[in-house]
DNA sequence: AAGAAAGTAGCACAATCGTGCTAGGAAGGG
DNA sequence: CCCTTCCTAGCACGATTGTGCTACTTTCTT
């Protein structure tokens, strides 16, 4: 056996080469050698873990929807008050930090894109329909704790709060300055609360 | 002198046809070449109407835009009781046919270039404020015909509607057959409505 | 009729793109 | 030692890009 290399680190260390070539040059710029340039490495050495281009932008995605879940998950599991945990988990998925930003500026790229590229859509669909699955969950749960009004539509709401979720995270990543990452979580938690008790 | 055309009507019609290839075949098939075959025309024609390429994306964004505010302000002239005009305005901003769906796509697309098109940002931040400010109106407006529920946190509750409206056209318009047009309507009103008297 | 102006057409050029392809280098098993 | 195999490197090709530029057509004024 020669030499080899974590097949599956390597490939991270691209996307990450990727993700940083998109938020600073757009999805246009995150050309095969622009990437290969940002990542340190040669065109060839780039064919050789991802065929094509295509494969290269959907799995950069596909590791922004992990991360994403990863974090969700490990905030799901973490200590604390239910309907507390419930708001971290959703706070995952907005553009607090540096990093989360970055993965927000990605996904709004990529989502975009996905209006024309079959393969991305497919991704952006089951990612989409996975965290309006989880909006549903909160609602529910917080209804069978107690902690909702009652007479909630329960369909509707995991809507209506699904649609904050993205419409904050898409005006916190484009104008950060108009509303900040507190603001953004502050608005987040006041949704959360007018489903509670005292409307 | 010579022959002359409208010269705004004629740069209409090649922004809308830029809005045509942007929805086939996204913001990176809007080549100078393929708005002047889709437009019926010639690049050099279209080079005089549009010098560069940059100059072209950004006024079939301004369309986007102005098109949008003149609908709004055509129903928010228009009769009826004022929360349901109000919501008549908002909903103009939805993906509720085919030319405001068509519209969401150029918008998503160009929201997505905005990350790192200054001048495009420029004008989504233009944007961004005067629909912000209006939602600000909306919550203002209500409260002050005492449609609203006392103790609102305006400014709060003017960014939370202006996210659920941006969530709900991206979603509405990256997934139809999850959000349909009228479910998107259904929600926004049920948002409105919850800002009302009987949480 | 003639000329000037406005619009149309499209070639030419350099740059960039994605990808097929071959060759060199590195490292562990024999 | 050598040889197999993984990885890296990058040239080459055809296609496509935006834009500079010139030539042609059309139409109104004088």
């Amino acid at each position: 056996m020669p030499r080899t290399v974590d097949a599956a680190e390597r490939r991270r260390q691209i996307a990450e080469a990727v993700w940083r070539v998109i938020r600073r040059d757009g999805v246009p710029g995150a050309s095969v050698r622009a990437v290969a340039r940002e990542a340190g490495t040669s065109m060839g050495s780039l064919r050789h873990w991802f065929a094509t281009q295509d494969e290269l932008l959907h799995f950069a995605m596909t590791l922004v929807v992990e991360r994403a879940r990863a974090r969700g998950e490990a905030a799901a599991s973490a200590g604390g008050p239910l309907v507390a945990r419930l708001l971290r988990v959703l706070e995952e998925t907005l553009p607090l930090d540096d990093e989360r930003q970055a993965e927000t500026e990605v996904w709004l790229a990529l989502t975009a894109r996905a209006l024309v590229d079959p393969r991305l859509a497919e991704l952006r669909d089951r990612s989409a329909a996975e965290l309006h699955a989880f909006c549903g969950d909160v609602v529910r749960v917080l209804t069978e704790a107690g902690e909702a009004r009652s007479g909630l539509d329960l369909d509707l709401e995991a809507e209506r709060l699904y649609a904050v979720l993205d419409g904050l995270a898409v005006h916190a990543v484009s104008r950060p300055t108009a509303l900040p990452a507190d603001r953004a979580r502050q608005v987040l938690a006041a949704h959360l609360d007018s489903l509670r008790d005292t409307g």
